[in-house]
DNA sequence: AGCGTCATGTAACCGGTTACATGATTTA
DNA sequence: TAAATCATGTAACCGGTTACATGACGCT
């Protein structure tokens, strides 16, 4: 079976929602994958063309009431073959992120150790923020009872735990500057 | 003040070390930066390069014993401004990783119950694994006294950190998973 | 003789972002 | 009438990996 990219099939998982046009799949992936999926639109509309073109879905335009023309993306038996095949497969790449924080405080001795603290302090800040709004969405959908929430939840909640852990490492880290000034 | 890419900094970062060609900088960056610096020759090289050109180091060829020739590259006063001034500046990429697991688990509805336990225990497997690895590294530093470990073991800590609470998670999905079914 | 390690480098490719272009409709 | 939203798309660019090429030395 021909092999695509993560993006192609994160694109065939959404149209396997309503949310069938490039428009729509850019705003549930920036309202509900956000915290562990980006896209943009420099990449969604060339891959659905490469959707099509494979034979994967079928488009259908609809231009109702006058609204701007929008192209929706129906999957084929194909695509959905496609798609849980793709589930079936193990994974192939672990998450392994790159962190600028890390980075700059591994080469700690050439700054003050008020720029060090200041440098986490910050990171701690956006990594409160952070948690904070998944603590909102995660309320918005336990509000929301009606759809299959509990896999929006779980990866919700590895968001949260993830995000708490880092939080704690810079209390934890702040304390053993201050300890060593 | 000209701007550089994280991946140039982190190399104008390790030529303040005793490692100061490609070769060494590789070594070095694939046993202690690895859990959250990665880099390929096809980048070292290059960005070497543009290093020197832009007369942040300068290369001493040192071919001692027959070995092979090895270009050393030694940071300039320039390099080492320019070093001090990114470690001052505020964080610009705030870590947003891509996890395929996540997506999968997303998509998780297209799955039977016994494949999405298989992806968990596969994904917290190998976060074992990733976990043992920080704790040998982390002996391995502790018994080294001599050098200033400290930053070493704060970035490892991080590591670990979140690593045990992905761990946790695993177990607490499958935990609500087997609930479900 | 063959493998592992030291050592440097490039070209092709890929995945992704940014900036730009276009234009209609809705809302304030 | 101005701004926001809906909607689609492309070209240039960037950061990075992979695969390849080359060659010397040291060990078994």
């Amino acid at each position: 079976m021909t092999k695509y990219n993560d993006t192609t099939y994160a694109i065939l998982g959404i149209l396997t929602t309503e949310c069938k046009s490039g428009y729509a799949i850019k705003q549930l992936i920036d309202r509900s994958l956000n915290h562990f999926w980006k896209i943009s639109y420099g990449q969604i509309y060339p891959t659905l063309k490469l959707i099509s073109q494979e034979g994967l879905a079928e488009i259908r335009t609809s231009s109702s009431n006058g609204r701007p023309e929008k192209n929706e993306y129906y999957l084929t038996e194909k695509g959905l073959d496609v798609l849980k095949n793709w589930l079936e497969q193990p994974i192939e790449h672990f998450p392994a992120e790159r962190n600028e924080v890390l980075l700059k405080l591994f080469f700690g001795h050439y700054q003050s150790y008020e720029r060090q603290v200041l440098l986490l302090q910050k990171y701690k800040e956006a990594l409160e923020i952070r948690y904070q709004t998944y603590i909102t969405i995660e309320q918005a959908i336990q509000q929301d009872t009606s759809k299959d929430s509990m896999y929006w939840l779980i990866t919700l909640d590895y968001g949260k735990r993830t995000t708490h852990a880092a939080i704690e490492w810079c209390d934890c880290t702040l304390g053993k500057l201050k300890k060593e000034e």
